[in-house]
DNA sequence: GATGAATGAGGGTTCATTCAT
DNA sequence: GATGAATGAACCCTCATTCAT
């Protein structure tokens, strides 16, 4: 069984690079017009595919949203388990590289994509949203909290810090990814610098005082 | 000039709670549906109103996601204003009620349905978030910059602090108007604390040491 | 009882004053439209009543066009016994006379107007294309019928020509209308020159030669 | 080039015969109930095909219209050419040929039909009328005035005819056309006996006396 | 009588989905 | 399996007509 509990059935070769490129497609598609806006006519042209063969690979437009969704999540998916083996050096150094993770993903326009789309779709795909929460989000915010805990065992972190919900540090930086949404046309955000100026603002508060 | 520049013919009061009853049911259906999938004869109905007196009001379905959304962003730029003035005490003080009041506004339910439909209908809308960023977003962080820099001078805060994007305070709480919206069947956050954890958090930081 | 058999009730002076500017409104407007495309809140805007008042004089918009035709037909009705009573002088004059006023009628644009409303309505307003018939063409066609079979009786035509089909002359003139409504963009017609050719060609070929 | 400037991409056999289907069905509602009244619904009854279907050969009812005119102009186009390439025999005799076929097509069904609708769709499709315009009318009259120069020329024609305009001969049985629309319930004309009638007289005109 | 806001049936058009080839 | 022509349900919007004031 998959990360996702998504019946599929042995594809072929080029069976597969055909199901990706219909996926490709719809991703750019999806991204430029809005889900509901899309047509599948255009996502066929894209995919250099007939309109019916898109119809062979998903039952629906809505399955093959999900099929998008799902897509962008799965590496996210994967790499939530890994970061947890790292768990050499410092609680502090830890963190840091935990929130810069979970920042840089926020910033990407993967995530901007992702979000503009779950949030599009919220009535019709409940699971969606579910399977995020309960893959990433919730996964996330325990990794970030054992580190907590574990800065403040060490002495590291304020004994308070223990308590802190660590939705405060890691949702921190969704208003990135909804700026890239809404305001890109106004103003481009320098990521990395705001992401520094985060992490420093709250580290300070984080340690203990010497 | 009112704070959007909407021509608006003069109407009778029975007109205004006409056209407010509408608003109020566009905006209910626009929440349960989403605006692509609602339909102008629902909005209808859970108005009291037949089909073609939506028209007397508003041009388009377009026009009346535009109204709804104007009206739900009207307070917050009215109340943009005032908060300024109320600049006595520390800046940590001012910091905090400014901070605080965002945070709210973020994770009131008309800012998840108002980012929702800013999100969903973004290819049409541009005009709309160029006045939410224009009217809210820019003062809302030039009044924190200039709270920032307040607390530098007052040697309240860190030096370094002045350079600081205020964004990152202000952005900080987007992500719970995205929970509300997305994960608000799976957990329902505790906005009071999250704040409270945040502010503290933050002014750590902020703060210079003694 | 008037010309056409149409019930109507005693209007008083400002109530028929009002009948007439809504007549004549409606007529501008199903020229600049098009009866189908002509809306009556256009009509009544022109006409400077309220929508609601126009059906105060007119059931339908059916009703306001058959109306505004019969409108335009009845001065025509009305001269059309006048011209008989002038049998005076020559056949061959007589009829220069007929023709002449036929062919003027043709090229009017009252007549333009009403071939246009009558072939656009047809299907809802045989009644009208009936009276039109009746009261006008027969007429007009018997009155030139007479006056060729008295050209005959005089020696003034040849005597084949009793047999013509008066239609094959006072119809020759229809063109100009139908002109009218099609090319006059592209070219505009010299109507009276027109019409001297025609009568002449025309006089020449019926006249017994010496 | 054909006739027309209309784009066309190659059909297959089925595509043309079902694409002549929906023309052939448009033509007959548009007939009966006229252009405004007619429903898509029903012209795709008509043609047995789905509404979708009409939208795939045609963009719009407008378009649909613009088609089954242009359908009924071709024929016309296209002989339009072929009748000055037999100039043999008398002035006399090629006038007579060329005044027959004028008057024939102007009193065949095509005609009224073709008529009717340039008329009701006047307003939004000028570039039929001009088309027609440039393609028909101006041709035809050339053409007729070509005859009757010769025919002044060879000394059959009586001198003066040089100067008349030839649509007063051309134009003159438009009327048989507004007769079918309008008042072939009451009348039905003797199409053959009145162009008979008509070209015996207009001849007995022209000529010169011996 | 006059008004014009309200009504709601109606129709053109779109587009996800199907299915014969 | 792949195609794309065909389908028809769905929906926005218009506008003739009504009716409470």
């Amino acid at each position: 069984m998959g990360p996702a509990d998504i019946e599929t059935k042995p594809l072929s070769r080029s069976q597969r690079r055909r199901r990706d490129d219909i996926l490709q497609a719809a991703l750019e598609i999806f991204d430029r017009d809005g889900f509901e806006a899309a047509k599948m006519e255009d996502i066929a042209r894209e995919a250099e595919v007939a309109k019916g063969t898109l119809y062979l690979y998903f039952d629906t437009k809505n399955a093959l949203l999900e099929a998008v969704i799902l897509t962008a999540i799965m590496p996210t998916l994967q790499k939530m388990g890994q970061v947890a083996a790292e768990s050499t050096g410092t609680a502090r150094d830890l963190l840091s590289q935990q929130l810069l993770i979970a920042a840089k993903r926020m910033a990407s326009p993967e995530m901007a994509s992702l979000l503009r789309h779950m949030i599009s779709a919220r009535t019709q795909h409940k699971d969606i949203a579910k399977l995020y929460y309960d893959k990433v989000v919730q996964s996330g915010l325990e990794h970030v909290g054992a580190t907590l805990k574990r800065g403040v065992a060490s002495g590291e972190f304020r004994p308070e810090i223990a308590h802190v919900d660590p939705l405060v540090l890691v949702g921190a930086h969704v208003y990135t990814a909804v700026w890239k949404i809404l305001f890109s046309d106004m103003q481009e955000l320098d990521i990395e610098k705001l992401v520094d100026e985060y992490l420093e603002l709250v580290l300070r508060g984080l340690l203990a005082r010497p």
